[in-house]
RNA sequence: GGUGCCAUAGCUCAGUUGGUAGAGCACAGGACUGAAAAUCCUGGUGUCCCUGGUUCAAUUCCUGGUGGCACCA
């Protein structure tokens, strides 16, 4: 029989944590979490880690196993998640996959490619030379040395020239050439499931998560790790904006109110990414009998 | 009660020497192969408070209301 992964994928807050549960439980399978977020160990709280007792109830896996001080990235996730499968597979049919991070989702889905590793003197030099220099003279370089990646990479977005041209530089081969066009063959049949639900309540639930959040200790989460606040996933919604209010730039309503604000676009943000993938399935989350229902009719 | 100021997008406000209007935020849409909860792009959604007048034309000027704010009583 084939062995298959269930994608079940949605925005922030809509319910995907009880929704996998319940239909892990009744595949009396296991989880692999999808967030690039929750899988550091410094941060619980506005991460919206599940519950010890919800973590009971179905084994999860890429859950704070790291730490925020350790380098990680999509594709190191695609590696260990893929690993993980492959044992996982030899005990259960099906496993089912839950989270709202679209790269992690793609990395194990469909592959991104393998690159070489970046000499941090590379990245700090062409880091320091975008501030001083600015974004333009780094996009005439890519020019020069990746003309394919100069058509093709957004050159507004600083992020991706200067992945560009780290990789470039450091190799002396273009970037783009280390891209393929063909997605990864995978040994597993993948099935995808989004969740949504009215934009309003959505928004609602967002907000009520965020003033619980703030009720269950996210401030001091946050004091907690100000000496962490320099690596880069504390950019996170709900630690930065908490930074600033301890740094005496924002109010704590204000930075509370620009929680809800940045969650509210980031769910709009994750929606824009599976929406684009149109082999999802959609469901509202209280449908799980249902969805349930679909995965065995596949 | 009197005087003055204000009334324009969901909010805060700009503006139109008279030709039906635009910023920020909110909101909406999109891009995205190693920071991805990151980063980047696009979009104005409007009885310009109401009434009457002047005018070819009023959101703009004038009259009278209404509401808000300030000061004086």
């Amino acid at each position: 029989m084939d062995k298959t992964l269930v994608v079940l994928a949605g925005p922030t807050a809509v319910g995907k944590t009880v929704c996998g549960i319940e239909i892990a439980s009744h595949f009396k399978t296991e989880i692999i979490s999808a967030d690039s977020r929750q899988i550091y160990r410094e941060t619980t709280i506005g991460t919206a880690v599940p519950s010890p007792e919800e973590l009971a109830l179905v084994h999860h896996h890429f859950i704070q196993t790291i730490s925020l001080t350790e380098t990680y990235n999509a594709s190191i996730y695609e590696h260990q998640v893929l690993d993980r499968l492959s044992q996982l597979f030899e005990k259960h049919d099906l496993v089912l996959m839950v989270g709202g991070s679209g790269l992690y989702i793609d990395a194990v889905c469909r592959g991104i490619d393998d690159l070489p590793s970046i000499d941090p003197a590379v990245r700090n030099n062409l880091l320091k030379r975008f501030e001083e220099e600015g974004l333009e003279t780094l996009t005439r370089e890519l020019l020069k040395l990746d003309p394919v990646s100069y058509h093709r990479v957004d050159l507004r977005n600083h992020m991706r020239v200067l992945k560009a041209l780290e990789v470039s530089i450091q190799t002396g081969k273009p970037y783009s050439s280390f891209l393929s066009a063909t997605r990864k063959e995978r040994s597993f049949r993948i099935l995808r499931v989004a969740l949504n639900m009215d934009r309003e309540i959505l928004y609602n639930r967002i907000n009520l998560r965020v003033d619980k959040m703030m009720e269950s200790g996210l401030l001091s989460e946050v004091e907690q790790l100000q000496h962490l606040r320099s690596y880069r996933a504390m950019k996170s919604v709900g630690y930065r904006e908490l930074f600033k209010y301890l740094d005496g730039e924002l109010l704590l309503e204000e930075a509370v109110d620009l929680i809800k604000r940045n969650s509210r676009k980031f769910a709009r943000k994750q929606l824009t990414w599976f929406r684009k993938e149109d082999r999802y399935q959609w469901y509202s989350p209280d449908n799980t009998q249902q969805i349930i229902h679909w995965i065995e009719e596949q």
